[in-house]
RNA sequence: GGCGGAGUAGCUCAGUUGGUCAGAGCGCACGGCUCAUAUUCGUGAUGUCGGGGGUUCAAAUCCCUCCUCCGCUACCA
């Protein structure tokens, strides 16, 4: 079995920000979780670096594009690791590899009769770099301004097309076969109803720039940008030769999207596919947004957030948990310091920290450091693993349909009912009681901590690596293969210290 | 305008085919424990389930209508 997850590539216009953190932290937790099931896994991030955009900055700042990009990219290169992201490949559209994949992509449409050229025509607005419908424009002293009262022109341009007319039917009956192809299920909706709508054929080259994929065979084109862009989850895994091991192992891939660019993820990318003999993707989620404090993120506001502050601040772990415990995937969310704090401390620090705190103090007090296994359990030590077992499953089930938040509340409240049954239990009673039965709880609840730890694994990879060590699990071999709900070995547990500190 | 989604405790939200559906978490109040990162456990309060009308023995759940919010309605990415 296998898993393909990709980030879109990000644009190498400006620095990164919490957006891109989010997606691509929301695809290592996915690859991280398949990877704990047994699959193979590839996970694919980059940069996407041509355009008319990058073009302008780059004259602007009075270099060559490509050094202009050398240098952003870098910086998104250095995040992903920096947020402890497990990539395969990072990607960038100006490689050869990438060009000789996309040229190759066009040759063969061009091949399948899919391209013609003819001419764009319509009003454009030169601040904007957009054109623009009528209806959309009003007219003023008998001229039309866009609403943000620039002045447009009639243009005609010559342009290449993709017939993408000719893949509505297709399209839909794609979708209507595969209705897990997009999520969340509104996404999909909007998506179906766009394509009904009516399609019409895309302009895909451009002749009023020149950074970007030279359109082959006519030096005066450069391809449009999602041909180029998107064509980079292909040419990652070998494309264009779709016989070599990884493609055949790898594609069809899924992609995590922001909601803005779904429809180019989700009718233009399957249809150029499909029109070049290659299946479509398994699988496109559609992210929101985040707001700040309440207020939506703008660049004029000046309040984009910054993801390195909030690590430093508050702690990579800290962050990715919230980021994906806090909203549910596919929703918007609200980014603020109060709630960070209180998601961290009354989730990490109390319910899940303080959990294994207790019970390892506990043990090194009690137990000589030492757990040893049992299978002498009575009907509340059963009923436990009952839970542990269920909201295991109740973890797959959301990981498998990409509602991270889901899965990890499914966690929380085991690890709930975790603390209740630990006072119900009592083992600081049972210590001048009952020995045995003593150590049979602390064992239950050993169990209990580990296997939650690997749950959140993918989450919160450091964290629980620490505690894993802790209880000298080996953490270079975790996964699902073993998660015997019993642990059959005897456990030591190394001098505990809070895993995650209460934010004040 | 058209299509779609949503309006349920202070906040974020669960509520399958109408009949323990009035709930959870956080927050708040009170109480217990003291193994633990002043952590944990228990108990409690607050809601005319957006407004109005209708169907039914019975509706947050179905129908009608109105109000509010959000998304999509193609070529910057």
């Amino acid at each position: 079995m296998s898993f393909y997850i990709t980030t879109p590539i990000y644009y190498t216009n400006d620095v990164p920000h919490i957006g891109h953190a989010y997606t691509t932290i929301a695809c290592d937790i996915l690859a991280r979780y398949n990877k704990l099931l047994g699959k193979e896994v590839y996970f694919l991030t980059g940069t996407d670096e041509h355009g008319q955009k990058v073009e302008k900055s780059a004259k602007d700042a009075n270099v060559n594009p490509k050094e202009f990009v050398d240098k952003l990219s870098i910086n998104f290169k250095k995040l992903v690791l920096d947020l402890d992201c497990e990539i395969d490949d990072f990607i960038r559209t100006t490689e050869p590899r990438h060009i000789k994949a996309a040229q190759f992509l066009w040759n063969k449409l061009l091949e399948n009769d899919q391209i013609y050229l003819s001419n764009y025509e319509g009003w454009y607005s030169i601040r904007d770099e957009a054109f623009y419908l009528e209806n959309e424009l009003t007219k003023v002293d008998g001229k039309f301004k866009t609403k943000s009262g620039s002045s447009v022109e009639w243009v005609k341009e010559e342009s290449y097309f993709f017939k993408l007319s000719k893949w509505e039917d297709k399209l839909i009956q794609f979708y209507e076969n595969n209705p897990d192809a997009i999520s969340p299920k509104t996404r999909y909706n909007e998506v179906l109803s766009f394509i009904k709508g009516g399609l019409k054929d895309l302009s895909i080259s451009r002749t009023t720039f020149e950074w970007g994929v030279k359109v082959p065979n006519n030096n005066k084109h450069v391809m449009y940008v999602w041909i180029d862009a998107l064509c980079n989850y292909l040419t990652s895994i070998g494309y264009p030769d779709i016989n070599n091991d990884k493609f055949i192992k790898f594609w069809p891939a899924i992609h995590i999207v922001g909601k803005d660019i779904l429809r180019f993820h989700a009718v233009f990318w399957p249809a150029f596919l499909m029109a070049a003999d290659i299946d479509p993707p398994k699988k496109i989620y559609a992210h929101g947004w985040w707001t700040n404090e309440g207020q939506k993120i703008s660049k004029s506001i000046g309040n984009v957030i910054d993801p390195y502050e909030i690590i430093n601040e508050f702690g990579l772990d800290q962050f990715r948990y919230f980021l994906f415990r806090e909203v549910p995937f596919g929703n918007d969310g609200d980014f603020s310091k109060k709630s960070i704090a209180n998601r961290v401390n009354a989730d990490l620090s109390n319910n899940f920290g303080n959990l294994v705190q207790r019970i390892s103090t506990f043990i090194v007090k009690n137990c000589n450091s030492s757990i040893n296994p049992t299978n002498n359990l009575n009907n509340d030590d059963k009923e436990l693993i009952k839970n542990l077992d269920k909201k295991f499953n109740d973890y797959k089930n959301y990981m498998n349909n990409q509602q991270i938040d889901k899965s990890i509340k499914s966690v929380m409240e085991l690890l709930s009912l975790t603390n209740v049954y630990v006072d119900e239990q009592a083992p600081w009673s049972l210590k001048k009681t009952d020995k045995e039965r003593m150590q049979v709880v602390l064992f239950v609840v050993v169990n209990i901590i580990i296997k939650s730890s690997i749950m959140l694994f993918p989450i919160i990879p450091k964290s629980t690596k620490k505690i894993l060590s802790m209880f000298n699990m080996d953490i270079n071999n975790i996964n699902f293969n073993k998660f015997d709900l019993l642990i059959s070995k005897n456990i030591i547990i190394d001098s505990p210290s809070p895993i995650f500190p209460r934010i004040l």
